[in-house]
DNA sequence: GTGGTCTAGACCACC
DNA sequence: GTGGTCTAGACCACC
């Protein structure tokens, strides 16, 4: 029988610090960096600026930055935290990469070839 | 600089269609299986009976389904079509797999590794 | 015994689609032309705004036309396919008064005669 | 520019008036032939039965039908009455195809020369 | 301004 | 019961 579950679309704040994650897995962002204001990122979102403060205030809470009065806020120092976070995302996209192929019946072995000659032909062209 | 994109919310007709065609990929859905009429499937996913017929209608315009009036939709019985289409995700899900974790900085190398690590991890527990 | 049918009213959103092609088989309309608005066209011919998307829709899916996001609905420059458009209605429209004709009792012969002798009346008055 | 017209849906009563003189036309009706009681067509129709009444009433108005107390309705036994319905309908016939096709840009000579190819095809398969 | 999605609900045709 | 068409109107994204 068919289930269908709709993206229970992902809060706005969780979004907002899944991108921020994003970008320093990706290094788009440094640690120590700077983030946009408040004000100026929800601006640039269309998002209320409350729902940014929230985004912020539970990065602060994992220590992933640091809010300094009349400054602004930051992206924390702390190396190794950025590390495991970076490390954490990558295994996650595995395992759930690798459970979807499961599900669509391919075996690990068929996992592996595809993946093989897949990265190959990303390469080239 | 950050850049956040929301999800711009995939249409649900699209993500209905979405759905069937993993429950196909994934022998949950056979061919020739009967779907649930419109009307049920808007009520067992909170959605308005339209929405569920533009999926319809856009299945049969790809010779997914086939809709029999006063009897309902149907999944084709073009076993060709139907294997397409689980080749085609497989290989879609392998190609965004890959380009993400490019992006998150990994080469081809480590990609291999992990999900070969990965899927026996998944494999024994 | 007697058999009436109704027009099955063929569907708004089809006349729209047919009153284009028969357009563009006449010349009134050119490729690459603009089409209405959605909501223009609505208005003009006094019908929902939804069911002129439809009709825009299933042309574009013909590749009738194009949809470009903000800007409106073109004809297709593919002059190949108007051209075939415009020989298939013609076809059409002769086969379905040749099988009209021979309903009513008239001969190929005569139905040649008709017609030869109505557009030469057609022709000079 | 696009102009749509519809259908004005033409009203029931001479919808059935037409089915009638057609039917006469093919021969599927003869001169005297009893038509279907008014609730009897107005049943198989779906038609409120005002509606065929008023389609007979029409018919007996040009003398094409005539309605006995207790028996029924009756068509005309009038045969030159007829045979001018029919000549009327072919006219009638011929010259809006005519019309139609030389509004396809069509001449003379094509229109001639499509129906002659069109009545052959039509012939053998 | 443009098109795109979705809802709620009416009404129809076919079974 | 099934699907098909249509409306009126909300709200969104892109220009």
């Amino acid at each position: 029988m068919l289930k269908v579950q709709f993206d229970p679309a992902k809060p706005i704040y969780l979004q907002i610090i899944s991108e921020v994650k994003k970008a320093l897995a990706r290094g788009e962002l440094n640690p120590g960096d700077k983030l946009p204001s408040q004000r100026e990122l929800a601006k640039m979102i269309k998002v209320n600026a409350n729902t940014v403060q929230r985004a912020y205030r539970e990065m602060e809470m994992k220590d992933l930055a640091r809010t300094v009065r009349g400054q602004g806020t930051f992206i924390t120092s702390d190396e190794q935290l950025l590390s495991n976070i970076r490390s954490k995302m990558i295994l996650e996209l595995v395992d759930s990469f690798v459970l979807e192929m499961v599900a669509l019946g391919c075996d690990h072995e068929t996992i592996n070839k595809l993946v093989k000659e897949r990265s190959l032909k990303n390469d080239e062209p």
